[in-house]
DNA sequence: CTTTAACCCTGGAGGC
DNA sequence: TGCCTCCAGGGTTAAA
């Protein structure tokens, strides 16, 4: 459910309704996430002030004056929803943090591949984290370049699939994202990364981009509220989806049937005709 | 160094 | 109705 669009969207959400506010209570139901909360962080960040909430890549980061930083994921199945502060917890309800401004925000994830990650500031700049050093640049910064690009994919022999997934060279192409932009780019997913030409990735980067923006305009039109939804998200992107579990179904483009494959264990969508393998000359 | 695959976990869908 | 298998948008880790 979480890609880069509803984690900014989130990001917004959050920004709007508690940044400026006091934590005042932070209750933790489960700490069993991907990594368990350390039981001390409520005591860490409790009565300071949520000066920030920024992102990299698929993490909030989600900064306490002077004390540090919340590094949160929410993985798979992961959302930050808006609520009073005594409403009843649901099932897979874990955490939320409650500000003086009456705001609440509360953490909800049924797979728990999500995480909630204490970094206090005198352990450095957080974006030095493990999680965060090995990130790609931000596809939405002007960092993202063709040039940034190709450099990246120099000599390598993985996919160029795999290779938008694994979140080195950019990060925020999902599963979702990276068979959109390559159907969008028309270029086959199982093309070595490093075979990539000038002109592929002078499509490709602006596929990327584009893909990207488009999600997070319709998701800043159905969603604008993610954070305070009430119903379900997720679905907007998938309505948009070109290829992806469009498979047997005709290419927009050119009526071809629209193939599934697994890469990585993950699924791939893509038209053959459209998206074709480079010459083994 | 690179790449692969097992794994973390729950829930929904579909077959029988 | 139940029971089984497969699948899911992410990311880490050990092993080859």
């Amino acid at each position: 459910m979480p890609e880069l669009p509803e984690v900014e969207t989130t990001r917004r959400g959050i920004e709007q309704t508690a940044v400026g506010a006091r934590l005042v209570n932070m209750p933790v139901r489960e700490r069993r996430l991907r990594w368990p909360i350390d039981s001390a962080l409520p005591d860490c960040i409790l009565n300071h002030t949520l000066s920030a909430c920024r992102r990299r890549g698929k993490y909030l980061l989600m900064e306490f004056d002077k004390v540090g930083t919340t590094i949160v994921h929410l993985g798979m199945s992961g959302s930050i929803r808006n609520c009073a502060p005594d409403s009843l917890w649901q099932a897979h309800d874990h955490l939320q943090w409650e500000f003086d401004n009456g705001s609440c925000l509360r953490y909800h994830d049924p797979r728990r591949f999500g995480s909630v990650v204490w970094h206090p500031s005198d352990a450095g700049s957080v974006l030095a984290h493990p999680r965060l050093a090995e990130l790609g640049v931000e596809p939405l910064s002007d960092e993202f370049t063709v040039d940034h690009l190709l450099a990246g994919v120099k000599g390598k022999l993985q996919s160029i699939k795999q290779t938008l997934l694994a979140g080195h060279i950019v990060v925020g192409v999902g599963n979702i994202y990276a068979s959109e932009s390559l159907f969008r780019a028309r270029i086959h997913p199982e093309m070595p990364a490093g075979r990539l030409t000038r002109q592929q990735a002078n499509r490709l980067v602006p596929a990327i981009v584009q893909t990207l923006n488009d999600a997070l305009d319709s998701g800043g039109s159905t969603l604008r509220d993610y954070v305070n939804a009430t119903g379900e998200p997720g679905a907007y992107f998938v309505l948009h989806a070109a290829v992806y579990e469009k498979q047997n179904q005709p290419c927009k483009r050119c009526n071809t049937k629209i193939k599934r494959i697994v890469q990585g264990q993950r699924a791939t969508y893509f038209c053959p005709r459209c998206q074709r393998m480079p010459r083994t000359n």
